[in-house]
DNA sequence: ATGGCTTTTTAGAGCGCTACAATTTAGCAC
DNA sequence: GTGCTAAATTGTAGCGCTCTAAAAAGCCAT
């Protein structure tokens, strides 16, 4: 017979079992799972609870279940916003199974990606989401449900992948700036899995058209300031390139303040096309065309495995690639004849 | 006596006692005040947690103190980018007290702040920070320390309140407007107190020079749409406009995007100031001339002020103001003769 | 009524940690 | 050594919930 009115104040299991005249077991239950008790102490249980203005308290579920019924996720950097769209598609699916999602960023620079995972961990997450690019190996203690959202380099082992096609986005890039007329097409890359997979679909529909493979910035950030750097360098090198594809939105704005600054007008001069259909892109006045990676599916997707995981921890790894979609908008334009 | 080695595998402080020699009792007095524990023990705990990897279980702890050691942020809208420097700061100071911030936005639209807030609650934050206008009035049940980072309108009871002089921010903007000759100044508002202040610096700063008062969006959003919608009104209404004052960096973009319809070129023909100096006014391409509200001073003062609550939650509640910065980048320039 | 089943409800032992009281050890002066 | 105080360590209850096994209540046919 443990207290009925806690130090906290705030109401707990006996409190609403005293209330509804049952056991605290049965309250227990009706919040587990509602069916197998009967209709009337159900419902005066759900009475009691509402009167009581009851809150089941998360720790204490998760100290004796180990659930946490919460789902991290870690991105690089709150300021590329891809990640948004595939928040979202992620809570719509997961928060009618009861589960919440918490993100963290693994601040970008440091290999700070080890800590955020840990403190995720340190919550108990039920669940991990990593949508970012891992500094070196993934730590595998406390083994949760993983899945890896977009191409990175060094996807933990049993964790799931799911992601854009990169490879298949960057050729579709390609073929509409070929469809354009362009023939001195340049690339800006950076390093990470999902700019590799986009560099290497630029790079063989290149190659196919015959035409010169030209890229910059391979070994270098995405930041918008990594996007300027190396336009300049494009440039530099190659005077005459008439469309320029980028391996993300951020890095094409970067190359917008590059042209800018050499009088070179988007896309009357030259052409330019993003990567990530991010809120960037769609906006009013930068309104970039770009390779949507369709992050809305790839939520939906790794909600749905995570799920399937966390009924079934011994499901094995799967990989899944989504078809992305070429955003077309005022950043490109036919090639000068 | 408690099991050693209990189902989920992960160590307790029972394991670690018992490698280290000594009470599950000493083990938890090192992880709270280490300095109470001799030198040679507190060595041998330490070296038996590292050895076994050891973690802390958050739930645990939390059950017994009723302390999480995380702060809660609730936030507008992911792509609304000046929380950022607010969270870093935050963190940075609060980190080093052992504390966490859990980041959740308030999915815009809808009135999902105070689900935000309850999921916050539910998850026993032991203080809370709200960055984001309230739809109607904070619900107040379940009380934790609570600092409200910007002007808001309807600031709970008995919290603090740390802010910008969005005020001064906006005499600021129309000062540097009119040092440069200009005279037909406009200010694209919105709705929410950070915006209604801006308004407000704006008005006082025009009526004092003897000017015409331009505004326009007064209610409406604040995003780049609504940015757009804004300065279209006003180029309608007041088509010899020279100078526009955007209520942030958002609604500014939205301007660019309304003038470069027209025509219009910024500088030369219009020049443009912002509010947050935001990545978004930072960016090389984009280099807005903005009001830099310092949400970097914002966020360290807002965790020095939690950590004083949760240090005495008697605390009385206090206002805080910060001076606000001018940057001034290329989208502002004097006025055509 | 009685027995045999199924469905509903409950007791009780934890989950891993904290916090306070109680106990042991150390330190020091005489 | 002895006595006394301060410091270091430990025992013992919980914190609020879950979950299994066991008890109680229902139901139906005999």
């Amino acid at each position: 017979m443990t207290a009925t009115s806690p130090g906290t104040g705030r109401p707990t299991i006996y409190d609403v079992a005293k209330r509804a005249g049952v056991s605290p077991s049965l309250v227990s239950l009706v919040l587990r799972s509602p069916a197998r008790v009967s209709d009337k102490r159900r419902e005066a249980v759900r009475v009691a609870m509402s009167d009581l203005g009851y809150r089941p308290s998360r720790a204490a579920t998760t100290l004796a279940s180990s659930r946490t019924k919460s789902i991290g996720l870690v991105i690089d950097d709150y300021r590329n916003l891809w990640f948004v769209d595939l928040l979202r598609s992620m809570q719509a699916a997961l928060s009618s199974h009861g589960y919440h999602v918490t993100v963290a960023d693994s601040q970008p620079g440091e290999n700070r990606i080890h800590e955020a995972i840990d403190g995720l961990l340190a919550m108990h997450v039920d669940g991990l989401v990593i949508a970012a690019e891992p500094g070196g190996s993934m730590p595998n203690r406390s083994w949760v449900p993983t899945v890896v959202a977009g191409w990175r380099n060094g996807v933990p082992e049993g964790a799931d992948l799911i992601t854009g096609d990169d490879d298949g986005g960057g050729r579709a890039a390609v073929e509409h700036l070929l469809m354009l007329g362009h023939r001195r097409i340049g690339h800006l890359s950076g390093t990470g899995g999902a700019a590799e997979h986009r560099r290497k679909g630029f790079q063989g529909s290149i190659v196919e058209a015959g035409l010169e493979v030209r890229i910059a910035g391979e070994a270098g950030g995405t930041s918008e300031e990594d996007g300027y750097a190396a336009a300049c360098r494009m440039l530099e090198q190659y005077p005459d390139t008439t469309a320029i594809f980028a391996a993300n939105d951020t890095m094409a704005v970067g190359a917008f303040a590059a042209l800018k600054a050499r009088g070179l007008r988007v896309p009357g001069d030259i052409s330019v096309i993003g990567y990530d259909n991010s809120p960037l892109a769609k906006s009013r006045y930068l309104d970039i065309t770009s390779v949507d990676n369709r992050s809305d599916l790839v939520g939906s997707d790794v909600a749905s495995r995570l799920l399937a995981r966390l009924e079934d921890p011994a499901l094995k790894a799967r990989r899944t690639l989504i078809e992305p979609v070429l955003v077309v908008r005022s950043t490109t334009a036919p090639a000068a004849p």
